[in-house]
DNA sequence: TAACGTATTGATAACGCTGTCATTTCAAGC
DNA sequence: GCTTGAAATGACAGCGTTATCAATACGTTA
């Protein structure tokens, strides 16, 4: 009715009460008889009462609000996800969330300036971390520094302080490196991630493994350096199919770069996956836009991203004590970009064992 | 220094001024001795002073923050690319952003009810509007009535209340159109956008603008209808290229259905560009991620929402009147997804005059 | 030198809510 | 009916700014 003007007084008055008792009913508190809290509903509903944020804030100490710090998104469509993901969780408890990009390409300022601007500046009450920022020393430090509760996504290593979340990377990989194995190929190139992100060196390790439960030496030259881009993928995609005894079989630590590793076969005149199958992970959107459509592993960013910023809303809200830390895992995505080898090599000149 | 625990009235006494006084400082308020000035200025600094926004929001009624409402982006990165614009200009003018997705896949609610959401609750001094929600007449009804400042990214139409940007689709379009024809094309299929864009209408315009002025005849069986996403290039451009006589070149209304259409293309076994051309338009980051990469027109999606959030500052500083309406070139951006056809087919039967 | 207008500064009241603590109400228990 | 403790409610003081308007300082002009 009344256009979002009135105030927590003009609802006391209306509903008979004081407006501390508004202010019991809007926030949910207890010691509030059944009758009343009915009153002053009704009383909020008719004149279109919404709380003031700032008034709220400033009486209370509190913003109601949670600031997302990312990097430029090398991943890409990652941001996106993740952003969806943590929102959901924000919207449905009431808070607010502000998005802050830094670093390099994200708007200038650096990480740990972004993260104090956050925390002097616009004052949310929690900070949500993404790879790789929530491994940045300086960020956390300037976090803890303020104690402003920290929830991280995809860390390299956990501590006792914020929760996070992470995908099983080394699971995940070691599956998609069984599956490559399963269907005979036995020169499988792995193109690694950006070295800053924990995850990177997690698939990396259960690529390894998955070659050491099959009892196979792994070549290493079929190792080679990527940054999560699409470039770096096409680019060590390029250099790996150029090499004398090429592999029939990439994996690349991430979907972009193995969009990259496709368009590097293409190039070459490599028919995927005929001449040479390629894998990635994430599952990110360009997965499915690749062509032919990507195998890869799909990492849960919605779901990792909405489960972590509960647990950071909980902690704020006292609910839980100890920072929780969750693990999701990457279930297998089959798609036409892999296949088995054209040439079955049964023996192709092991190297160790 | 201080911890941002200082307020402004400690600044007041540490410079030995009213606290009125330093509000004037903080706000670059005229009539402030330059000494004074100064003298404020470093108590500032040495206390670490941050102004607190909920006590500045609730004495002035105003938010200093932003809201930018999009819907799903079907337009693949898109909405990112608007994002970082908006924040960009943002974060310089001292404003805070928020991001509300609404709609289908958006995060539930309707854009109405965002849009409400977001001047109610969170009290945005001013709101962002990306197509196709800057031509919802519910939309803007519930900004307009209560009198929020509107900015709006690609609309179909223009009024004389909220500051506009847009591309200069048809023109674009037109030179993606007349770049196909000058290589020798004549079987030219375009896939139109989602209609809800205004966009959407203006490229088809562009297309057609083209073939009147090369005085060719247009084969209307040659246009299909898409929405924008990946999905639906790839099905229209699966149709097109399954007709009896089949286009040598497809223009799609964005990147997303194009490489759509060069997905359908590789699944038919028609080469690109040998067999078939493809182009789209935006220039969005799949445009260098297919193969082969997409020629297209550049969209300069940063750059527009930048200016046109540049431009409800403005207004809501009261540094214009008028809204202001601003119209982005986009160039074409020549890839290897379009070439000559084939067979040059001086004179493929035309249909009319 | 005094008066006058303007540039500069300050005292104080909001802004709309929450926190603290006192007060009132209510339901048992004796 | 009276006491008692807990539940329910309210009075009021902030929270840290900005806005209003009065007060003061400073040049100028007469």
């Amino acid at each position: 009715m009344a256009s979002g003007k009135a105030t927590i007084t003009d609802v006391a008055a209306r509903a008979g009460v004081s407006i501390k008792t508004v202010s019991r009913v809007m926030n949910r508190e207890p010691n509030v008889r059944a009758g009343t809290r009915e009153r002053v509903r009704e009383a909020a509903t008719a004149l279109g009462y919404e709380p003031n944020p700032a008034a709220r804030g400033l009486a209370s100490r509190r913003t109601f609000s949670l600031g997302l710090l990312y990097e430029n998104p090398h991943e890409f469509g990652y941001t996106q996800r993740a952003f969806e993901g943590v929102f959901a969780n924000c919207a449905s408890a009431g808070y607010t969330l502000l998005l802050l990009p830094c670093g390099a390409d994200g708007g200038g300022a650096s990480a740990a300036d972004s993260a104090l601007h956050l925390v002097t500046h616009t004052r949310v009450d929690g900070v949500i971390l993404t790879a790789p920022l929530c491994d940045d020393e300086r960020v956390l430090g300037v976090l803890r520094e303020r104690d402003t509760p920290t929830a991280r996504i995809a860390p390299g290593t956990t501590d006792g302080l914020s929760c996070t979340v992470r995908a099983g990377d080394r699971d995940a990989a070691r599956a998609v490196t069984e599956h490559l194995l399963a269907l005979g190929h036995r020169r499988i190139a792995f193109i690694k991630g950006d070295p800053r992100h924990g995850a990177s060196a997690a698939r990396f390790a259960g690529y390894r493994e998955a070659w050491q439960a099959n009892g196979t030496a792994l070549d290493t030259t079929l190792i080679a350096e990527g940054l999560f881009d699409f470039d770096s993928g096409r680019r060590a995609a390029l250099a790996l199919l150029n090499l004398p005894h090429r592999p029939t079989a990439i994996f690349a630590a991430n979907d972009d770069m193995a969009a990259g590793a496709i368009a590097a076969a293409h190039a070459l005149g490599l028919a995927v996956p005929t001449a040479v199958s390629v894998a990635g992970f994430d599952d990110s959107p360009i997965a499915a836009r690749t062509w032919p459509p990507l195998c890869t592993a799909r990492q849960p960013v919605f779901e990792m991203a909405a489960a972590v910023t509960g647990d950071l809303i909980a902690q704020l809200r006292g609910d839980i004590d100890e920072p929780r830390h969750r693990v999701f895992d990457c279930p297998l995505v089959l798609r036409d970009s892999v296949a088995a080898p054209a040439t079955s090599l049964p023996a192709c000149q092991p190297q160790g064992a």
